[in-house]
DNA sequence: AAATCTGGCAACCGCCGTAAA
DNA sequence: GTTTACGGCGGTTGCCAGATT
C-alpha cells in the first residue's frame, strides 16, 4: 500500500544533526517519552522529521549505547549469529546489549565481511569459497610474479595458466560434489554419480592427484590398476582436503555450516578453546591439511608495505584487531599443487 | 604541500508488516 | 476489505578524516 516517505515534506531539515538538536530530542524524550515518533519532531521543537528522530536516539543518543571498539567476544559472537542468522541485524544487535543494529551492520561491512573474503570464506555462507573466480585472481598475481622472476615466453606462460586453471576448477567442483549431502544447496535428486567422479579424479592430472593415486593403490594391495576406486578411495585420495562435515558441540539445529571458530580468529594464532565455537573443523585428521581453495595472499607474509598484496582490500587495518591470523599454517601454504612452480616469497 | 584515494560511519531511503480507522 | 499511519529493518549513500601519492 503506497505510501508517502515522512520526509517529503519540504522544509524538513536532513543531514548531520548538531549539538542543540540532540540537546532538544534528548531532553523531550526524558521529559515525555517519545510516545508518537512522527508527532515527536513538533512537540520537541525540531524541524526534522519523526524518522529521523527516532533514528538519532536509537543509533546514537540512546543513554544504553555502548560506544568504542568490538571486543573480541562481541566480534565473535557476530560471526556465530550471522552466520545462523545472515543480515538480521536487528536480531543480531538484541544478542549485544549496548550495540545497535547500524553500529553491526557497519562493522560486518566494514571489517569482518572483508576479514572472512580475505581468509578465502564466503561471508554469506562462512564456508570456503568454491568457485574458481574468487581464486583467479590469487593465481595471476602469483603467477605474474613468477613471470616476472622468470621471464619464459609469454605463450608458455598463458598456456600453463590455462592448465592451472582448469585443474583448479576441476578439484573445486569435485570437492564440492564430495560434500555430504545436507552441506550443499543443490537438488539432491540430481546427485553426482559416482562414475561422474571418478571421471572428474582420472581428469586430474597433478603430481598431487598421482601420488596419492599410487599410494592409495599400493596400500590397498590393489593388483589390478584398471580396477575402480570406490567411494572409500574417494574420501582416501582427498583426505588432504578439509573435510565439510558439521560437528556442532551443542544442540541448536542450525542449517547453515558456518566455518568459522574463535581459532581463526584469534589474533595470534594461538589455538583457542574450540569448543567456545557453535562449529568446529572436524579434528580427526592426524596432520593439518591444507586449504581446498587457494589459500588467501595474507599467506605471503607481509613486509610494512604488504597491504597493495592484500587481496580484495586492505583489512589489516581493522581497528580492533591487527593484522588477521591465516588459519593455515605457514609451512603448508603453496602445498598445493598449483603453487609448487611458484617461487615462495 | 597539495591532490587524490580510501575506510569508517552516521544518516537516509525505500520496503515491509502490523494495527487502526 | 481497503486505506492509511507508524515503527522497524536492511541496503545504500555521502561526508569526513586519515593515508597515500
Amino acid at each position: 500500500m503506497g505510501r508517502s516517505p515522512c520526509c517529503d515534506e519540504s522544509g524538513l531539515k536532513k543531514g548531520p544533526w548538531t549539538p542543540e538538536e540532540d540537546q532538544k530530542l534528548i531532553k523531550h524524550i526524558k521529559n515525555h517519552g517519545h510516545g508518537s515518533w512522527r508527532a515527536l519532531p513538533k512537540l520537541a521543537g525540531l524541524n526534522r522529521c519523526g524518522k529521523s528522530c527516532r533514528l538519532r536516539w536509537t543509533n546514537y543518543l540512546r543513554p544504553d549505547i555502548k560506544r568504542g571498539k568490538f571486543s573480541q567476544e562481541e566480534e565473535q559472537t557476530i560471526l556465530n549469529l550471522h552466520s545462523v542468522l545472515g543480515n538480521k541485524w536487528s536480531a543480531i544487535a538484541s544478542h549485544l546489549p549496548g550495540r545497535t543494529d547500524n553500529e553491526i551492520k557497519n562493522f560486518w561491512n566494514t571489517h569482518l565481511k572483508k576479514k572472512l573474503i580475505q581468509m578465502g570464506f564466503d561471508p554469506m555462507t562462512h564456508r570456503p569459497r568454491t568457485d574458481i573466480f574468487s581464486s583467479l585472481p590469487h593465481i595471476i598475481a602469483l603467477a605474474s610474479l613468477k613471470e616476472l622472476m622468470e621471464n619464459p615466453s609469454w605463450e608458455e606462460q598463458a598456456l600453463r595458466l590455462q592448465a592451472e586453471a582448469l585443474q583448479m576448477a576441476k578439484c573445486q567442483y569435485l570437492q564440492f560434489l564430495l560434500q555430504p549431502p545436507s552441506l550443499t544447496n543443490i537438488n539432491h535428486n540430481n546427485n553426482p554419480t559416482e562414475i561422474e567422479i571418478m571421471n572428474l579424479i582420472n581428469s586430474l592430472s597433478s603430481p598431487l592427484f598421482e601420488n596419492q593415486m599410487m599410494t592409495q593403490n599400493n596400500s590397498s594391495n590393489n593388483n589390478n590398476p584398471l580396477q575402480p576406486l570406490g567411494t572409500d578411495s574417494v574420501g582416501l585420495l582427498f583426505s588432504h582436503l578439509p573435510s565439510l562435515e558439521v560437528v556442532p558441540n551443542n544442540t541448536s539445529t542450525y542449517e547453515t555450516a558456518p566455518f568459522i571458530s574463535k581459532e581463526m580468529f584469534s589474533q595470534n594464532n594461538e589455538v583457542c578453546d574450540p569448543n567456545n565455537s557453535l562449529w568446529q573443523l572436524p579434528s580427526s585428521s592426524t596432520a593439518p591439511s591444507p586449504p581446498s581453495v587457494a589459500p588467501p595472499m595474507n599467506i605471503i607474509h607481509d613486509g610494512p608495505s604488504s597491504n597493495s598484496n592484500n587481496y580484495g582490500d586492505a583489512c589489516s587495518s581493522s581497528s580492533f584487531g591487527g593484522s588477521s591470523a591465516s588459519i593455515w599454517p605457514d609451512h603448508l601454504l603453496l602445498e598445493d599443487a598449483l603453487f609448487h612452480d611458484i617461487p615462495s616469497l
